[in-house]
DNA sequence: ATGTGC
């Protein structure tokens, strides 16, 4: 491709970054960096990049300690709470620390792709009825309540078990487990580090969507980009899919609050040593990071149940809409994806003589050592053979799915080659915002955004609210087309197949 | 994202 000199070195707000090769661009480590920071971009989106606090978040972010080889920012990666979303950084168990910040205030918040054998056609007529049923089936918005409303009992089996729970109850198949990132269950759960507060928050929205950018939306596959992969996923072109986004809701929300005012508390100490207050991070190893951990892996379970809960009510729609069962359309869990989430997981980092992670001009050796991964706005894209992926997928690569904007559609991707030696097996998550949602409301009428998708795309837009389809209406986004090639020619996500929403539903 | 707020 083209390779400029005069190209190599880009400064933002005073952050300089040099270009290592074709999409990747290093903050060298200075000060009190403890290693290096990398953003995965194209030359097009490290401009929209620059634009905010987020090259100044994720140097900040290379402040935390215990920090292995470099802290990474995504190609839709935006401005966060104290970290950017979109930011990886993987930080040793023992010796680092684990940052609610890093991970998001919605704990889990994932993605769910589920096939049919329904083609386009056979729903084509049908959008209406369709979108309608599932308004009034699928809760969403602010208010109004889940699906299942949980007993004391019930939330601690919710918490504790994932989607393990849904089985017992008849919400769930076996197949669906086995099409689930970590098969719908963080073992490492402690339901008694959440707070009766954040389980009083969730116990009512347990199968519900939310706001904001989560959405159920009907989709048909447009392109097959690696037939063979598509094969393995069941996907071929014209087939009609359906999307589910949502996280943890206010269950997922209290454990982020509640634990960075525990951290300000008791770990005034370490807080006083990171640039920035909103980084907050528990020691390894201290109380406070075991709870932590527990309370976000119970979140992490409880979002399972919510997107699983969400998918059962939606083949019940489809069977009512279609007169049909919905195990005779075939619709299949393909896989559930979780990008905001901390997990411990190992991999081969620089280390230092005492076998502690180092930035890579210090390393003297590299081994594998177990992190916490902070995935805050970023997507897990482990490739063929490793362990953690279900029998379904090991040989194939993990199913990604990255969620573009309601007029713009969707990517499955395929855990890429490159993600472990280039972010610690991750990468996008999504289109990424390019201007806030109080100046969408300013750009966009909620309506307007409807009758012109409908007019001119054919897509059905239902929402709670006129205002949240403004904030999220296709204009504000990134192109998800731009995103996905960069994690495509980097190796760390293969394209696989791309969809085009035909109903979608929201807070 | 979020019973959108110290």
């Amino acid at each position: 491709m083209s390779d400029h000199d005069d190209h190599e070195v880009r400064e933002y707000n005073g952050i300089r970054l040099e270009r290592i090769r074709e999409h990747v661009w290093e903050i060298p480590r200075e000060g009190g960096m403890n290693v290096p920071a990398r953003v995965l971009a194209s030359e097009a989106l490290l401009e929209q990049i620059g634009d905010d606090k987020t090259l100044q978040q994720l140097r900040n972010a290379t402040h935390l300690p215990g920090i292995a080889d470099r802290a990474i920012c995504m190609p839709d990666g935006h401005q966060g709470y104290g970290f950017p979303v979109g930011g990886v950084g993987a930080t040793d168990v023992e010796t680092g620390c684990i940052s609610p910040g890093a991970i998001g205030y919605d704990i889990n918040c994932g993605v769910r792709m589920m096939r049919t054998n329904l083609t386009y056609d056979d729903v084509v007529g049908h959008e209406e009825e369709l979108v309608d049923a599932l308004f009034a089936n699928v809760p969403s918005g602010l208010g109004g309540g889940g699906i299942v409303e949980a007993d004391r009992g019930t939330l601690e089996a919710i918490l504790n078990r994932g989607v393990d729970w849904a089985l017992e109850h008849g919400y769930a198949v076996e197949d669906d487990l086995a099409h689930c990132e970590d098969e719908g269950m963080r073992p490492d759960a402690d339901p008694d580090a959440v707070s009766q507060k954040a389980k009083d928050r969730g116990k009512n929205q347990i199968g519900s969507l939310g706001s904001g950018n989560h959405f159920l939306e009907v989709q048909r596959v447009t392109d097959i980009f690696r037939p063979e992969v598509a094969t393995e996923f069941g996907l071929e072109a014209d087939q009609i899919v359906v999307l589910i986004h949502c996280g943890s809701r206010g269950l997922g929300h209290q454990i982020c609050t509640d634990y960075l005012r525990r951290i300000e508390q008791e770990h005034g100490d370490l807080l006083a040593e990171l640039p920035d207050k909103e980084l907050a991070a528990a020691p390894a190893g201290s109380e406070l990071a075991e709870e932590y951990y527990g309370a976000m892996c119970a979140a992490i379970n409880f979002a399972w149940v919510n997107r699983q809960l969400i998918m059962h009510r939606t083949r019940r729609v489809f069977e009512r809409v279609f007169d049909r069962e919905w195990e005779s359309m075939e619709m299949e869990l393909l896989y559930d994806v979780a990008h905001n989430i901390g997990k411990k997981e190992v991999h081969e980092v620089g280390v230092d003589a005492e076998g502690r992670p180092a930035a890579p001009d210090d390393a003297v050796d590299r081994t594998e050592r177990e992190l916490y991964v902070h995935r805050k706005g970023a997507t897990r894209a482990f490739p063929a053979g490793r362990p953690e992926l279900p029998a379904a997928y090991r040989d194939v690569g993990q199913p990604i799915i990255i969620p573009g904007s309601m007029g713009a559609g969707s990517y499955v991707l395929r855990g890429g080659e490159e993600s472990m030696a280039v972010s610690f097996g991750s990468t996008a998550h999504g289109a990424g915002r390019t201007m806030s949602r109080t100046q969408a409301k300013n750009e966009y009428w909620g309506e307007t955004v409807q009758e012109e998708l409908r007019d001119q795309e054919k897509i059905y837009v239902k929402a709670q609210s006129g205002a949240t389809v403004a904030e999220e209406a296709p204009g504000v986004y990134k192109s998800v087309d731009e995103v996905v090639r960069v994690s495509d020619e980097l190796g760390i996500g293969d394209k696989v197949a791309r969809t085009f929403p035909v109903c979608n539903i929201k807070g």
